[in-house]
DNA sequence: ACCTGAACACCGTTCAAGT
DNA sequence: ACCTGAACACCGTTCAAGT
């Protein structure tokens, strides 16, 4: 599923170069990539070895190394086939912002279904064959909705990086093991808010006060604020005339 | 320097209760967190092992355990300690955009000179002594643009995952070993570029034609751009009237 | 072309034992 | 109260050797 493609690889892709399997057998580059997957949605992040990732696939940690080169490696192909599961629509110029923030949504829909991803980004640049594709459509979405070449390319930068500022967040604590059911997740919030409401009052006004709205917010409607505030302050540097709502 | 104050900490801190050490010795909380800063700053996020830390500092592996616990609490001690070079003006009613601006460039510049610092900050809550100073100020900033209480929060919060969003994207890539140099910077946004103007332009039109737009964006210009976008489009949530430029 | 076992050089953490 | 050495249970990766 990952290389019916013919772009050639980026120059850094930490990937051997092998010829295409002929048979679907027990162990190959996609099952390989498929277990990984399949292991951290059930255990998260850390949980993943070469060892028990091996075991997993009835074979020893040595065995995996043929197909992907590195552990790094495999997360290449991880993550490519994650971003895989984002799918953006064709760019409508009547629709763009709304298409945004759908997009935006979609992201984060997938972000959180493997609470891994994001941290699994860090310092990999997204340009695998699911990436461009990926790439390609939301930067059509920003030149339909009249951006201008400079700025198509930093809201398309700007809005991937606001998108995991904030899922990163989301599923940075505690988004590790146990998958963060929303028993636990009230319990931390209330844990904070406890915490603040009893701090002396004279040295923090504010964090006193506010307490109650740090456990309040639901994450979905904190996303959608967000991207209202970006889509529609992005939306000014449009060439057109639909500057704000 | 971290231990003076009498808060108490937040109930899922993973330190030790000690008493205070009378004398400064060659090995305490203290020095601890600050040989592994150093040790980050120099060698990079991976670098730090206990054992290498130990080495630094004269002694074995297990003798830091006394003192910090774990290398988890150890991090929650880095943190709170990096934390603390972000320093806050008072708040200023008149000034607020600018004075949410400026802090967003002062903490994005910290996380610069700690370029691991925001892969630290991924799953600890900031409510350590300096982090607790630090939020106060940043709310204070937010009421005293308008914003009601709600907004407020919901803006502090935004603005820390926008800034982190930024930053992870910007120290990410090799953010690891060597200081990202101007040169290897440069590089590696031509490898970009070229890679993506080589694509095939049918599939790929928009990477293909913006391929130049990506090596060339300078990253102060950047980030001004992006909190541009954030601070007036939450200015347009405030309670007053000073909604855009 | 693909798989294997065994080894190398690491980890974080614990714990009994020292002073 | 503080430090230590040694051990436990792990890591990612390599490599000679197998089929």
């Amino acid at each position: 599923m990952s290389d019916e493609t013919d772009i050639p690889p980026p120059p850094w892709q930490r990937l051997p170069e092998r010829p295409a399997r002929r048979r679907r057998d027990p162990i190959s580059r996609d099952a390989i990539v498929a277990a990984a997957i399949a292991l951290m949605d059930r255990d998260g992040y850390d949980a993943l070895s070469m060892r028990t990732l091996a075991e997993e696939l009835g074979t020893g940690a040595a065995s995996l190394y043929w197909h992907v080169g590195s552990k790094d490696g495999l997360l290449d192909l991880v993550m490519d086939q994650l971003i895989g599961e984002v799918v953006v629509p064709p760019a409508d110029p009547a629709r763009w912002r709304d298409q945004l923030k759908e997009l935006a949504r979609t992201q984060r829909a997938t972000s959180l279904r493997h609470p891994y991803l994001v941290r699994l980004s860090i310092g990999r640049i997204p340009l695998g064959p699911n990436a461009l594709r990926l790439n390609e459509a939301v930067l059509a979405i920003m030149r339909a909705g009249g951006l201008p070449p400079r700025m198509a390319v930093q809201g398309f930068l700007m809005m991937l990086e606001v998108v995991n500022g904030f899922t990163l967040d989301e599923t940075g604590v505690s988004g590790e093991e146990l998958p963060p059911d929303p028993a636990a997740r009230a319990e931390a919030g209330d844990m904070v808010t406890g915490y603040l409401k009893q701090l002396p009052g004279e040295r923090f006004p504010n964090l006193n006060e506010l307490a109650g709205e740090f456990a309040l917010a639901d994450n979905d409607e904190r996303f959608d604020l967000l991207i209202e505030v970006f889509v529609d302050g992005l939306a000014r540097h449009a060439a057109g005339r639909d500057g704000a709502t």
